[in-house]
RNA sequence: GGGGUCGUAGUGAACCGGUCAUCACGUCUCCCUGUCACGGAGAAGAUAGCGGGUUCAAUUCCCGUCGACCCCGCCA
């Protein structure tokens, strides 16, 4: 018999009517000669009542095949929580229950509302905590941010690309770079995909991609991973103050249609609604003279915002613009990487931006340097080679509209969209210092 | 790189310088045809991470070690 799926067990053709479902048994209530099971599949979960001749061998996270005929509950015993919590799938001695693939026993409770489990815990047996419906939940929405930010993108003109992510040159400077063997040559493991994208602008005029960043610096905190997943926009013939205009308008679009798909879950996780409103722009030294206004910590001198400043900052957004974002600009030009283009007015300072939600950095971007010369100006008074940068040099060389662009942490959204404790549980498989099976002495 | 906290059944937690180390969930056995994180009765399951020290006595205090987690720094 055809299998359907268990959400569509609800339409009405089917009440009355023999159906076979397939799915993973998520809990079991033995009631002696009756046992109530929790099915679910990709598209829900409804209770099946089974006869115990047929019903006691299956157990949590069995992949079974059961057929039953949909009947009614009675009103009295409808579970309002259930979206299929008005019918069941009742199989009695006509039905049939085939044990697909048996699971042994679970090295802890998947049954409960929560997987209430230590992190190392959670990460060592990654594959069975992802089928807990509140763990998968997490990818769901990072699978919706994916889906709002490409929507977004493409509204904007930006044609995909997809760029290496083995680099032979050497970094931008900055972050500390994984080097590999790559037969005769020295080759990294890409930081960004920044090189590529600028050098795709004069093609495309406007691209964006979705790549995978690597970064070996030793940091172990809550909010950093080894191997992350940007989503990058690059930008031909704009200006400084478009591209804030853009950036704001592809993040709010994001989250937008994000919190839109997933509702239910965000409900689920207790999540208040994002504030949307007119996102304030601050430069860095408008945003420390703030901090110390409004919170008395004086950072006027530091080069970058400190972990509590952008939580404050996000705070007093919050409460004066009813804004989760801010939009902060002008980063000493001696902190950025060679590519960003200083503030003519002000070359001290950059034409960059870092877009905060919720108390972290979720992007970052600037305009950069589109002028051959003053690229190899930049270069070499970071101590650079230009000559290592051939291949990205040449697109200066020929011509190259004035442009920027800004790049989005994946893992970052949507560990704060759902406000993890940790960003390892906004990845699938996170890959930190310990999590690739070695262990740095640092 | 600097600092802090923690390590107790399969999982998550509690307690304590001194009888048998406690609880919840899970597991096993039995009872139950209306539960929905079902309920009830019983049982098994822990060398208290490892090594050393203090003490009449250490799971508890101290030191070391290994591991985990967190904060700061670093962070295209």
């Amino acid at each position: 018999m055809e299998r359907t799926l268990i959400l569509d067990c609800k339409e009405k053709e089917k009440i009355g009517k023999e159906v076979t479902i397939d799915g993973f048994v998520q809990t079991r209530r033995d009631h002696g000669k009756i046992i109530f099971l929790d099915v679910s599949d990709r598209s829900g979960i409804i209770q099946i009542v089974v006869h115990k001749d047929k019903g006691d061998v299956l157990h949590p996270q069995d992949v079974v095949r059961i057929t039953g005929t949909i009947n009614v509950r009675p009103a009295n015993m409808v579970n309002p929580a259930l979206a299929t919590g008005n019918i069941e799938l009742y199989c009695d001695a006509n039905g049939k229950v085939e044990v697909l693939s048996k699971a042994q026993e679970l090295p802890f409770d998947m049954g409960s509302k929560d997987l209430n489990l230590q992190l190392p815990t959670l990460l060592d047996f990654r594959t069975l905590a992802l089928r807990h419906p509140k763990i998968k939940a997490i990818f769901k929405v990072q699978s919706a941010l994916l889906d709002g930010f490409r929507k977004a993108a493409k509204d904007l003109g930006c044609t995909e690309i997809v760029v290496p992510t083995i680099v032979a040159g050497a970094t931008e400077g900055g972050a500390e770079v994984f080097k590999i063997d790559y037969f005769e040559h020295k080759a990294y493991l890409s930081q960004s995909p920044q090189l590529y994208k600028q050098m795709l602008v004069p093609i495309f005029e406007r691209v964006f991609t979705i790549a995978k960043a690597y970064r070996a610096e030793p940091s172990v905190t809550t909010r950093h991973l080894t191997e992350v997943t940007q989503m990058d926009v690059e930008m031909g013939f704009t200006e400084f103050e478009k591209l804030l205009d853009y950036l704001e308008e592809v993040a709010v679009k994001m989250l937008k249609h994000a919190t839109d798909e997933c509702k239910e879950i965000l409900a689920d996780f207790g999540i208040e609604e994002i504030a949307f409103g007119q996102i304030p722009r601050l430069t860095l030294r408008e945003a420390q003279e703030l901090i110390l206004k409004e919170f008395g910590r004086d950072n006027r001198k530091e080069k970058d915002l400190t972990p509590q400043d952008e939580i404050d900052l996000c705070k007093w957004a919050k409460g004066s613009h009813k804004s989760d974002f801010v939009t902060v600009t002008h980063f000493p030009t001696a902190a950025k990487p060679f590519y960003t283009k200083p503030d003519p007015k002000n070359p001290e300072y950059s034409l960059s931006y870092d877009l905060l939600f919720r108390g972290v950095e979720i992007l970052s971007g600037s305009q950069r340097i589109n002028d051959y010369n003053q690229l190899l100006e930049s270069m070499k008074s970071r101590g650079m080679n230009p000559e290592a940068f051939e291949l990205y040099l040449q697109t200066f060389k020929y011509g190259c509209p004035p442009e920027g662009g800004f790049s989005f942490g994946l893992e970052r959204v949507t560990m704060h969209v759902l406000n993890l404790a940790n960003i390892r549980e906004a990845s699938l498989f996170p890959r930190d210092m310990e999590r690739v099976d070695i262990r740095l002495n640092s």
